[in-house]
RNA sequence: CGGGGUGUAGCGCAGUUGGUAGCGCACCUGGUUUGGGACCAGGGUGUCGGGGGUUCGAGUCCCUUCACCCCGACCA
């Protein structure tokens, strides 16, 4: 039977999580280090991971009616410069290109560190009446900010998101469509990466630059700390007017577009293996997994009926849509299992001379580690596929349970500091000042993730400064560390 | 940018007082194996991060430079 004992080059996820995190993006192949710092190359297998969360998204972004659309990389830099707080928040990271072609460019070219505004300065051109509203697109790309501090999916000088955009002809709408992106993310998180998610606002200090509010989805790390995964934006008319960005409305008067933006990225890996991973590696949702089952046949030298039924059983799985790997490479089988259970394979069939003699399946499930033997089914692909949706099930009610585990109220500021530094998120009443967060931030390294919809309060005094709250003041909120 | 550290085979490392550049894993060949990381026999694939210096002789000593990692300030 597996044994933790058999793991090697992994650090230990309950004493050295960072290590052990680097050591699982290496050691599984999602990704290596770039020759350039704080770039990352991915590989294959990790390739074939964001594969599979780019179609489930996209079908999802495409059933709001968005569309795909494409984007040039490069930016003028004056264009950074016409929202004054998206300059502000940006500038520090962007890389610029001032050289090219042999010589000084005469503009200076940013490479997107995002897109707002390339693509408010197209929106102004194509957008004249109300009935060229809402207006949706969205983008897959790549992004470029040069951060100082870099970790392979978590925060990297370039990576890989969906970026939306739309445009819309009242605020009403605007905020609904904040909104319906934000639970597009929710779902997606639950339902595709079994990853149960905090969902609310974030703060004044805490939102995009050049948002008018920013909402978050924010997944709670083994560690306790926190990923924020998605965001989405409310920008209002700030980039509208920047951009001049003027609609004819039914009432015959030029208005201002009211405008959203909302984006994933390949951070969403981070949270995959940060949240589901355990002592031996990768544990990867069958909904993304790029292989949900490894068929390893055993001794299959010696009796030529253990890879006929292998072959049949793959071709039976592939054509029911089920994604399936016959490892008969030349290794032993307990070197098979190692590989397969740290790569995080959802499902695996062990198929040797006991079991085709006795017509069973030996099984092994990575989300609960456990081998068992089952008599094989008359309808294979429902049996296993069965079998998958128990997995993507009990992994998203194992992180929740985590998840609910690890989540105090404080009323006082000692409170609130112990129970976060113990690996929890804390919820509390915050009285919503800045300087009250950044001292907290200052002082704990402790930053408000969001804030819920559900805001019945807690107490009447701000847990995080002390201040007493009249009725209707402050908000609940979420503190934890963050990566 | 501040503080600390590391650069030697694909990876992880050792290399004493300056004296033939090594170990484990991986890899290649042949054979035996295969139900939890197999075994036997054979095989070295190297600009010791770069440049300069001291010396009969430098992985080792000196100067210089570069890269990367960890901790802080900034961040999806």
């Amino acid at each position: 039977m597996a044994n933790d004992e058999f793991v090697k080059e992994i650090a230990d996820i309950k004493t050295d999580f960072p290590q052990w995190y680097t050591d699982v993006v290496l050691k599984t192949e999602m990704a290596d280090y770039g020759p350039v710092k704080g770039t990352m190359v991915m590989r294959p297998y990790g390739y074939a991971v964001w594969e599979n969360i780019q179609s489930e998204m996209d079908r999802r972004i495409k059933a709001t009616g968005a569309k795909n659309t494409y984007f040039p990389i490069f930016i003028p830099y004056s264009f950074l410069a016409k929202e004054a707080d998206h300059v502000e928040g940006f500038a520090p990271e962007v890389a610029v290109v001032t050289y090219a072609g042999g010589e000084e460019l005469a503009e200076k070219l940013v490479v997107r560190p995002t897109s707002e505004t390339i693509i408010c300065n197209m929106f102004a051109k194509w957008v004249q009446s109300y009935r060229d509203l809402p207006m949706m697109i969205n983008q897959w790309c790549n992004v470029v900010r040069w951060e100082k501090t870099t970790r392979p999916f978590l925060r990297t000088s370039e990576f890989l998101w969906q970026e939306g955009h739309t445009l819309h002809a009242t605020p009403e709408e605007a905020q609904e469509e904040t909104l319906r992106m934000l639970e597009v993310y929710r779902e997606f998180s639950e339902n595709v990466l079994a990853i149960p998610m905090f969902v609310g606002r974030k703060s004044e200090k805490e939102k995009f630059a050049g948002a008018d509010a920013t909402y978050s989805i924010e997944a709670m790390m083994q560690d306790g700390k926190s990923l924020q995964a998605g965001t989405s934006h409310n920008l209002g008319q700030n980039f509208s007017k920047a951009f001049n960005i003027k609609f004819l409305d039914k009432d015959g008067t030029h208005k201002y577009c009211y405008q959203t933006s909302w984006g994933t990225s390949t951070r969403l890996m981070g949270a995959l293996i940060m949240v589901h991973g355990d002592q031996r590696g990768l544990v990867l949702p069958p909904k993304v997994a790029p292989y949900q089952v490894v068929i390893v046949p055993i001794a299959a030298s010696k009796n030529a009926g253990v890879m006929e039924w292998v072959n049949s059983a793959k071709l039976a799985l592939e054509s029911a849509g089920i994604r399936v790997y016959v490892d008969d490479r030349d290794q032993t089988p307990g070197w098979k299992f190692n590989e397969w259970e740290m790569k995080g394979v959802p499902l695996r069939i062990e198929f040797g001379p006991k079991d085709l003699e006795n017509h069973n399946l030996t099984m092994f499930r990575r989300d609960k580690n456990e081998k068992f033997t089952a008599s094989i089914s008359s309808d294979l692909p429902a049996q296993i596929s069965d079998i998958l949706a128990e997995i993507q099930q009990y992994m998203l009610e194992k992180a929740r349970a985590f998840r609910d585990s690890h989540i105090r109220v404080a009323k006082t500021r000692e409170e609130l500091v112990e129970a976060v530094n113990e690996g929890n998120f804390v919820k509390a009443m915050w009285c919503g000042e800045r300087a009250c967060e950044e001292k907290l931030k200052e002082d704990t390294a402790i930053t408000t993730r969001n804030m819920p919809a559900d805001q019945t309060p807690i107490s009447d005094t701000c847990a995080c400064c002390g201040k007493k709250l009249k009725e209707g003041e402050g908000h609940v909120i979420y503190f934890a560390k963050a990566y």
